[in-house]
DNA sequence: TACAATGTTTTAAG
DNA sequence: CCTTAAAACATTGT
C-alpha cells in the first residue's frame, strides 16, 4: 500500500511514544519480515530503550532509540504502523509490539513484503546514509532527473519511475498520476522523450510528491477529484479531465492506469 | 475459483 | 559489469 506519502503518514502514528521507555518487545521472530536481522540483538537493545526519534525517506522508515538502537522498517505492501492502548492484545499479523507504560507500538503486515531491520551503533546505519536523494532534494535536479531517464533509456518510463534509485518514495499509484498529469504514455520508452516531456516529467513528479505529501502524509486525506487517483480503479474509470474511458495494462510488471485520449506516446 | 493487490529481490538473458 | 523482464515471495479480498 504505501508510497512516499503514506509512509510519512505511518511514522507518525508512533509519535505519541517519543521519549519514552520501551518496557518490552513481541516478536513472531519466525516471520519473514524479519530475514536477515538479528532479532536477539533487537530485543535486547530496546527492552529499556528510549524511542528518540523517526524519520523517512521514500518508502524507508529509521527509528532512533537510546542504547544505539537504529530500527529500519519497511512497510512493504500491506504493512502498517499504529499505536494501541497499553493493555492491547496482539493479532495475528502483528509482528513487531513495543510496550511502553502509556501505549503500544505496532508493526502489522499480513502479506509480509514489508521488512524489519535493527542495529545498534553511535551512528545511523549505512544503509541509511546511503540512499539515494530524495524527490526534495536539492540533489533532485533536472539534471539528476535526465541522467536517470537515459540511463534506463529501453525501459517504459513507467518502470523507471518505479526504481527507488531515480524515484525513492514513488510507487504504483503515484506513477501512473505522474504520468497522467505529465500527459505522457506509460509504455513510452524512457530514453526517447524530449527536451520539454523530460521538463514536464520533472515537474509533475515533485508536484504529485508534494501535495501528496501535504494531503495523505498529513492525515490521509482524500486526493483532489480532478487527479487520476480517484478513478483508476474503478470499473469503468472516466479520465477526469476528458472523460474517455480509461485503459488498463500491465507495465514494468504492475497493473498500469492511463488516459488513452490525454496521454501520448512522445 | 482464479486473479489481483499503493513492493522488492532474485534470477536469467541480452 | 550493466540493464531489462519475469518470477517469486504470502495473504486476503473480490
Amino acid at each position: 500500500m504505501p508510497e512516499l506519502a503514506e509512509v510519512e503518514f505511518y511514522r507518525k502514528q508512533w509519535d505519541s511514544g517519543l521519549r519514552q521507555k520501551i518496557l518490552s518487545v513481541d516478536i513472531h521472530a519466525d516471520k519473514r519480515v524479519f530475514r536477515g536481522t538479528d532479532i536477539d540483538l533487537l530485543r535486547r537493545t530496546l527492552a529499556g530503550a528510549t524511542l528518540l526519534q523517526s524519520r523517512a525517506h521514500g518508502k524507508q522508515m529509521l527509528f532512533c532509540f537510546s542504547k544505539g538502537g537504529w530500527l529500519g522498517l519497511h512497510l512493504g505492501m500491506t504493512g502498517k504502523l499504529r499505536t494501541e492502548s497499553a493493555a492491547f492484545v496482539p493479532v495475528k499479523h502483528d509482528h513487531l509490539v513495543l510496550r511502553q507504560k502509556k501505549q503500544t507500538l505496532v508493526f502489522g503486515d499480513p502479506r509480509l513484503f514489508g521488512r524489519v531491520l535493527f542495529e545498534r551503533g553511535t551512528a545511523a546505519p549505512a544503509w541509511w546514509t546511503n540512499l539515494p536523494p530524495g524527490i526534495f532534494s536539492a540533489q533532485f535536479t533536472l539534471a539528476a532527473c535526465e541522467r536517470f531517464l537515459k540511463r534506463h533509456g529501453k525501459a517504459p518510463v513507467k518502470a523507471v519511475l518505479l526504481l527507488q534509485a531515480g524515484f525513492p518514495g514513488i510507487g504504483n499509484w503515484m506513477a501512473d498520476e505522474i504520468l497522467w498529469q505529465s500527459r505522457l504514455h506509460p509504455r513510452g520508452a524512457a530514453g526517447k522523450l524530449d527536451g520539454t516531456a523530460r521538463k514536464i516529467l520533472f515537474r509533475e513528479t515533485r508536484f504529485v510528491a508534494k501535495q501528496a505529501m501535504k494531503i495523505v502524509g498529513e492525515d490521509f486525506s482524500d486526493l483532489p477529484k480532478s487527479w487520476l487517483f480517484r478513478y483508476r480503479w474503478k470499473k469503468k474509470g472516466i479520465c477526469p479531465r476528458c472523460a474517455a474511458v480509461l485503459e488498463h495494462a500491465s507495465i514494468g510488471g504492475r497493473t498500469t492506469c492511463w488516459c488513452p485520449e490525454c496521454q501520448v506516446e512522445n
